[in-house]
DNA sequence: TTATCATTCTATCAATTAATAGAATGATGG
DNA sequence: CCATCATTCTATTAATTGATAGAATGATAA
């Protein structure tokens, strides 16, 4: 009987690297490619001692693994069931959490307040993919779109938006997309181009889930 | 981007539900059939009082729900999807920690050990049940068959199956589940009726995954 | 209404966790 | 070998969590 409230402690060790705010980040994170402990801190906005630490937890969580490359340590998600999981849990938290909802309404304010179009799902993005009528823009760093993004996309890291316009077609509908559902660079890509008359909506998802279901991805070759 | 954290921290409300072996107990019985804050602190060996708390805290973490039934109060699973949320972990803690292995050994030590046949997968169990050339055996107490089991399933309660060894058969292979994959209800019997000469192997998952990967149950009507 | 019973609330204590600053470690490049 | 730099370890603090016992609540049945 202690057995299996032993694999029930263990278990919860798993669910306890999942249960902070700031870990949940280093995740998000973490999703779009492997990262240094600086590098993350710096994105979590977290000194590096307390990322260190957390990175920690996740590993003896076994979410994450960490390898090390000269001065720097890499940490990377063990697999991608990690991005299952984390939206596993994010569908639950939308359906049953009040909170989640007053949360997101926020976060979607602008799209509810002026009837906007709807997001658009992972399933209506394939397929317009392949009949090629639409443009993909990726508006994440420009590290994290070489470390992988949807094919045939164009990376216009948000805060060069502005400066690229160039690049973006006219005549046809661009889909931005970002690091994920709750990542506010594709709301922001949307809202700026539709300022500029861009006819323009956002992929409801972000690069991880993409992967995550098996999907084919895109890597920038880094000349060595 | 406090928008952002406050996501991640409802986010992390719901994995904290998860993150407590206790909670987690909890959970595997809620998953078998919704039950009394009495039955449950029975059932996962904890005082009343504090069978109560966790129970509240699922129900913050947005994981139970619970309505009162004149004195008693019954908690559910919100969702079917927990059950698979629950899964995930489970798989992701046991290819990723090695203490879950530990565990896991000394658990299936007796199967491991005489080179037994392995478990019956969900797909092969359908397969088996469609040709009939098995029978199904559910050894979890009665209760929790009435509440549901699956298709064709006898029900002999673990207690109980020496003395009832006539209504199975000697011809066929027999497959046993319970609860799911850490319930050692199926280990016992199959060691049992091994003992005792039959042809018996385990199902290596248990009644709550079967519902929630949306494949047939049957419920005994209570006659009123 | 009152007695009874299941459940929840409250207060308390011990244990655990998160954040911080500063020391220690360990790899690299001179 | 030594200096440098990224990371981890250590100690400390404040905050949170889990367990317990006993009081309070709320529904039922006499």
């Amino acid at each position: 009987m202690t057995c299996k409230q032993d694999l029930h402690n263990t278990l919860a060790l798993v669910a306890q690297g999942l249960a902070n705010g700031h870990r949940l980040t280093l995740l998000e994170h973490l999703a779009q490619s492997e990262a240094s402990v600086e590098r993350l801190a710096n994105l979590a906005d977290l000194s590096v001692g307390n990322a260190s630490q957390h990175l920690q937890q996740l590993r003896r969580a076994g979410l994450v693994t960490a390898q090390r490359d000269g001065k720097q340590m890499f940490y990377r998600l063990t697999d991608e069931r990690i991005i299952t999981l984390l939206t596993l849990l994010r569908q639950i938290a939308e359906t049953n959490l009040a909170e989640m909802e007053r949360l997101l309404a926020r976060l979607f304010a602008d799209e509810n307040a002026s009837g906007e179009i709807k997001a658009m799902s992972r399933v209506e993005l394939q397929a317009a993919l392949e009949t090629g009528e639409i443009a993909l823009l990726d508006v994440r760093p420009q590290s994290e779109f070489a470390a992988g993004h949807l094919p045939e996309a164009i990376n216009i890291p948000i805060d060069q938006l502005e400066t690229m316009l160039t690049l973006l077609p006219r005549d046809k509908e661009i889909v931005a997309y970002c690091r994920g559902p709750y990542c506010v660079l594709s709301h922001e890509a949307v809202k700026k181009l539709r300022a500029l008359g861009f006819k323009v909506r956002r992929f409801e998802e972000g690069f991880p889930e993409w992967k995550a279901a098996g999907l084919p991805v895109q890597r920038m070759e880094l000349h060595s």
